[in-house]
RNA sequence: GGGGUUGUAGCUCAGUCGGUUAGAGCGCCGGCCUGUCACGCCGGAGGUCGCGAGUUCGAGUCUCGUCAGCCCCGCCA
């Protein structure tokens, strides 16, 4: 940047705006004077003329400077892309034939009659142009300037209104909204904690929540009656396009109520949303499925039901057949799903042997494909279906001709994924989803626990706190895995929005669940001592829910990942490629936490949603 | 931890079969231009081809390793 004299002219309040950019008055109704503050985001020096164009989060507005404007024209020649401007001017209409219509304002500009820059800048990395091609790398490492598109904005101001709504229908409900700590204690299950050391408890950690979920039980037994909060959570796991290592819920808690409030306080709350940010209305209550039907019908726990294909049950086909590697899989109790692609006999010998792959990859033994082409059945495994077996298969998958079926066999859960990932993937590819569609549902019935084959032992599903469905409390001893949650998962779209549970207020059946879970009093009482003692000092019946809100903000923005509605997000390595965080610290500070570093291994340097 | 993909000028990209001095558009710098709006025209500067090894007479190009971004599997109660 030249070296450029200090302005002896600097901000004072006749320099402050009159109007914003993208507001400016037509002149017909309030032209006449104007003072105009914003970005110059593009200039066109025609000799003896300049255009430029200046920018704010309200739009852009065209300034013309010319000669007749005195000594500030010099001044003029010499600005540059993104320079901060303060421009005194008459507001008129362009002359005839020279409007842009491209433009909001572009039946108008300002005649400028004096200038202040108020900040020069360096010449950009990347022009604001262009900035939705520009590799992420840069975006993310020049994030202020990522801010100033239009794109970021829009996001930005949404979630903004987002938030806006959702404090101001928690509070119509009677709802409070409270803190909870930051600096707290590290919890076993779920999520690696990021731990946080301090100077006088040396040797000693705190933890960064992974939710608040222990404080809002406890202020339930504290009885705040109904608490919600917006609050950053942390995970130190890897991340994906919608998981960042600190991520924003919507966290809600109440008493003395049961599934049916939390869902209808919810639906509400969509409804109203989606009414005020975007002017949809919802069909409210939500479709709910069972967690077996979901995992049945469509291989996952969040189904995205813009696709309409549901995954086929081949059992029954396939049973009698003389293909032995199905038949030997039933006989053990395996399954046989297929899932049809309208139209996919057209696809080549390479596209259905990628997706035998990503089938492969996801854990699958196999993908046999079944084309309906010519009249009939094609594929490897036809010979070993009999006349009456091929008409069944056709007539249990629908298929039409030109369509391909694809059959997988193996342990039920585990068959079901693998197709309800091709499902989506091969749906998303071939346009089957219905885009401009808000497909919510409710998951219920979650299992309450799974056995965990590293611990031996059986763990939480959701939390240890999660209530079992009452009908199956007999279970919990006989046959644990059987026994169905009172957990509860709100989908979007095929994304996971929130999640919640009733939770457990007895303190018998929470003695009975840590008992399960092989959690000795001693331990468990190490753990949740605090919570333990609170849940026997008069705790109502009460559950809540948390809502993914980054996840929440970017389908209602359109947006592929939360970063873009995250200002400052982190890389898929938890990097903030801006300041550079994590750093390495001075040895002093690491010495007065008592902290030695052993990185012998792991050399010099160096995943979230809506689910509490 | 694993699979895929990308990395060449400030930015977006091209670069043939491994072969002489690595190119284009935009941006930047200088000059010209009074109605442009992706202004136009003339000229110029600008490169650790992510980094490190290896193969080769010769590597942007081939091999191995490594770093970083992105997508995915595992993981995320």
């Amino acid at each position: 940047m030249k070296e450029r004299a200090i302005s002896k002219r600097f901000f004072d309040d006749s320099w402050k705006r009159s109007s914003y950019c993208g507001y400016i008055p037509s002149p017909g109704e309030n032209g006449g004077d104007v003072v105009l503050n914003g970005w110059l985001r593009r200039r066109r020096d025609l000799g003896g003329i300049i255009f430029i164009d200046l920018w704010d989060h309200t739009g852009t507005v065209q300034v013309v400077l010319g000669p007749d404007m005195g000594p500030a024209y010099e001044q003029a020649k010499s600005l540059r892309n993104e320079f901060v401007l303060a421009i005194r001017g008459k507001v008129r209409k362009r002359p005839e034939g020279t409007e842009n219509p491209s433009l909001l304002t572009g039946d108008r500009e300002v005649l400028a009659e004096d200038l202040l820059v108020l900040s020069p800048s360096r010449p950009l990395p990347f022009e604001m142009s262009e900035a939705d091609r520009v590799d992420e790398n840069l975006r993310l490492r020049s994030r202020y300037l990522d801010l100033r598109r239009p794109f970021m904005q829009n996001n930005l101001r949404l979630r903004s209104r987002a938030a806006e709504f959702t404090r101001s229908y928690l509070s119509s409900e009677g709802f409070v909204e409270v803190e909870t700590p930051m600096l707290t204690k590290s919890t076993p299950e779920g999520a690696r904690d990021y731990l946080v050391p301090a100077r006088v408890t040396p040797g000693r950690f705190f933890a960064l929540p992974q939710s608040p979920q222990i404080f809002k039980q406890i202020l339930m037994v504290g009885g705040m009656d109904r608490y919600y909060q917006i609050v950053k959570c942390f995970r130190d796991e890897d991340l994906r396009a919608d998981r960042q290592p600190e991520f924003t819920q919507i966290d809600i808690e109440m008493s003395f109520i049961n599934e049916e409030d939390i869902t209808s306080l919810m639906e509400g709350y969509m409804k109203g949303l989606f009414q005020s940010i975007l002017g949809e209305a919802l069909d409210v209550p939500f479709p709910r499925l069972s967690w077996h039907e979901a995992i049945d019908r469509y291989g996952s726990d969040k189904p995205d039901l813009r696709i309409r294909s549901e995954i086929l049950d081949l059992d029954a086909v396939f049973s009698g057949s003389s293909f032995d590697a199905f038949k030997k899989i039933l006989d053990q109790g395996g399954v046989v799903r297929g899932l049809r692609l309208p139209g996919g006999a057209s696809l080549s010998r390479k596209e259905i042997s990628d997706l035998e792959a990503r089938a492969k990859e996801l854990g699958a033994a196999g993908l046999a494909p079944f084309a309906f082409k010519e009249g009939g059945l094609k594929g490897p495994l036809v010979k070993f279906l009999s006349e009456e077996e091929q008409v069944r298969l056709i007539a249990v998958s629908g298929m039409q001709e030109g369509d391909i079926l694809l059959a997988a066999s193996g342990p039920w859960r585990e068959t079901c994924e693998v197709l309800g990932h091709l499902r989506l993937e091969t749906g998303r590819r071939s346009s089957q989803v219905e885009e401009d569609a808000w497909a919510f549902l409710w998951v219920t019935d979650f299992p309450l626990l799974e056995w965990d084959d590293d611990e031996q032992r059986w763990s939480a599903v959701h939390h240890p706190f999660t209530s079992p469905n009452l009908e199956d409390l007999e279970l919990l001893s006989s046959d644990p895995g059987k026994v169905r949650s009172r957990a509860y998962d709100l989908v979007l779209n095929g994304t996971e929005v929130g999640g919640g549970s009733i939770r457990i207020h007895d303190p018998a059946v929470q003695q009975r669940m840590f008992e399960v879970m092989n959690f000795t009093p001693e331990r468990a009482r190490e753990r949740f001592g605090f919570l333990i003692d609170a849940l026997s000092s008069g705790t109502p019946p009460h559950g809540g829910i948390a809502l993914g809100f980054d996840r929440l903000v970017m389908l209602l923005c359109g947006a592929h990942s939360i970063r873009d509605v995250i200002a400052f997000p982190k890389t898929q390595k938890a990097q903030c490629l801006m300041s550079g965080a994590p750093s390495d610290v001075d040895p002093v500070q690491l010495s007065d936490l008592h902290i030695a570093l052993d990185l012998s291994e792991e050399g010099k340097r160096c995943g979230s949603g809506g689910e509490e």
